[in-house]
DNA sequence: ATGAAAGCGCTAACAT
DNA sequence: ATGTTAGCGCTTTCAT
């Protein structure tokens, strides 16, 4: 390519987009930002990385620089899929969330569907014959674990089943799987499988039941949610998961910010589906 | 700002540099990437980044196309730590290697100093009295896993000591650090601590002793090497480790650059000091 | 068909 | 001290 700043100067367009991650660079922006590259590099868009570290002074700032930068357009990602608002009024350049929502309907958001994981994730359970479900997940306020903790329960209540237990709210850490163990295996009833909202949580389940002699599958079918590789690898048995596709939700922000850039801007919520990728840890016959 | 590429044109230099990974974006990345960009983002300089994801072909694709972004310098960085052949020929741009390094002396590379950090590995395990010392470690052709026995090895004959067993190459694996934990317990001669070459590993390793009934770290003290959260918190008892700064390596390759930028640029290979984090898997005493 | 020139927005050097 | 202008390298338009 040619000296590309003459061109841009010229052209009015500089073939360059922002990616601005308002929490840090992560586990889940990776993928995000792998996909998004991918589609952007294909048409010979270049990438401005800019980390906001959850600091609203910072994101003001790179924001202002990718303006100052004239990108043709800007995605935003974040490691939290709630919605959150706008990242400008009016801004002279397309914007796409990814991952995280804009509140105002009016922009463009590319999400995990979520809602839909935890659905795929139940009734997986209920396919094997599992009928005694409980479900161990992050903190309360996080919008991820409320959100795959109603849809776990809508789903067990159109198979005409009550969860096995209260959902228990905690961490997304492994300690709080072990301690969510615990919990569950204090109860009167037995339970025949739990859905966790992260391979972590389902990681620290599994070993405390485990040691307290249950035996997964067998007696305790397990699901976590990313598909994290070291997480579900890691476990014993390796961990069914559900997997919400981040590497697409990147690409697809990606292509929709190169259509509105091209004049055909798209608006609303778009939330992909994500995949259950099944593993020893709900396997039919374990033996096997 | 205002246009930034007319001042470009102008100006000649661009205030952008470019960063390419040339294994994927990953894990060791990130923090590579957060340090330079931190120190980048200060001197109000934007980074491109471009993901080669270990093909030649698109190396050679993102580095045309940040020299015809005229970008004022490179940063190049990939996951293994071996050196590796210049990414081109006299570029027009001064480039900096981070964590890997260039095979030509000339090139200015930052890199963690991994002997140096098995060396405090070893010296801790001494510290805490410990003499029948084991290394387990990822595959013998893998730079880092040589270059840390290595280290290891003559740290432990600098002390009087011999290996407690023979170094176990196998794979950067959990599954392998409790596959290597069976070939521990099958030795005559107990040991009474080991050294791992990745968390992974060491994580591995400490199920597997534990669940053959020896005790972390009253039988066995355990250190790992990378200081990866999920996996020294997520190991039971939690795992000391040796934490390599790639935060710190980043934020000084991108230094380096910029000094480099303005004229003054340096060369050869500057290895930086880790640091061992002590947790519970090395306690002298562990009720406390 | 090929070639010359204007202008994109800015800065730095010059003239007032 | 303030204002004017040339030119960075490219593309596009217009004249030959």
């Amino acid at each position: 390519m040619a000296n590309a700043a003459a061109r841009s100067l010229q052209a009015g367009r500089t073939y360059t987009v922002g990616m601005i991650t308002t929490d840090s660079i992560g586990r889940f922006s990776i993928p995000l930002l792998i996909g998004a590259e991918d589609a952007l590099g294909a048409g010979q868009v270049s990438v401005f990385l800019c980390d906001a570290r959850d600091d609203p002074i910072r994101e003001q700032y790179y924001l202002r620089t990718l303006l100052g930068r004239q990108v043709d357009g800007i995605i935003v990602t974040g490691r939290r899929t709630q919605a959150r608002p706008p990242i400008g009024p009016s801004l002279p350049v397309p914007v796409v969330y990814a991952f995280i929502s804009s509140t105002d309907p009016a922009d463009c958001s590319v999400v995990p569907d979520e809602a839909d994981g935890a659905r795929r994730a139940i009734e997986h359970l209920l396919a094997i014959g599992r009928r005694r479900v409980a479900h161990v997940t992050g903190p309360e306020h996080h919008h991820s674990a409320t959100v795959r903790a109603a849809a776990a329960m809508s789903t067990l209540a159109a198979a005409g089943l009550e969860p096995a237990a209260p959902v228990l709210f905690g961490e997304w850490s492994e300690a709080w799987g072990r301690q969510a163990a615990g919990i569950l295996l204090s109860t009167e009833a037995p339970i025949d499988a739990v859905f966790c909202g992260s391979d972590q949580i389902a990681r620290g389940l599994a070993e405390a039941l485990q040691e307290a002699g249950r035996r997964v599958p067998a007696d305790v079918a397990l699901i976590g949610f990313d598909n994290w590789d070291v997480m579900v690898d890691g476990c014993r048995p390796a961990l069914t998961s559900i997997d919400m596709d981040l590497e697409g939700i990147g690409r697809t922000a990606a292509e929709l910010l190169l259509a509105a850039i091209n004049g055909d801007p798209a608006h609303g919520r778009r939330a992909l589906p994500g995949r259950l990728i099944p593993r020893a840890s709900t396997a039919v016959h374990p033996a096997l």
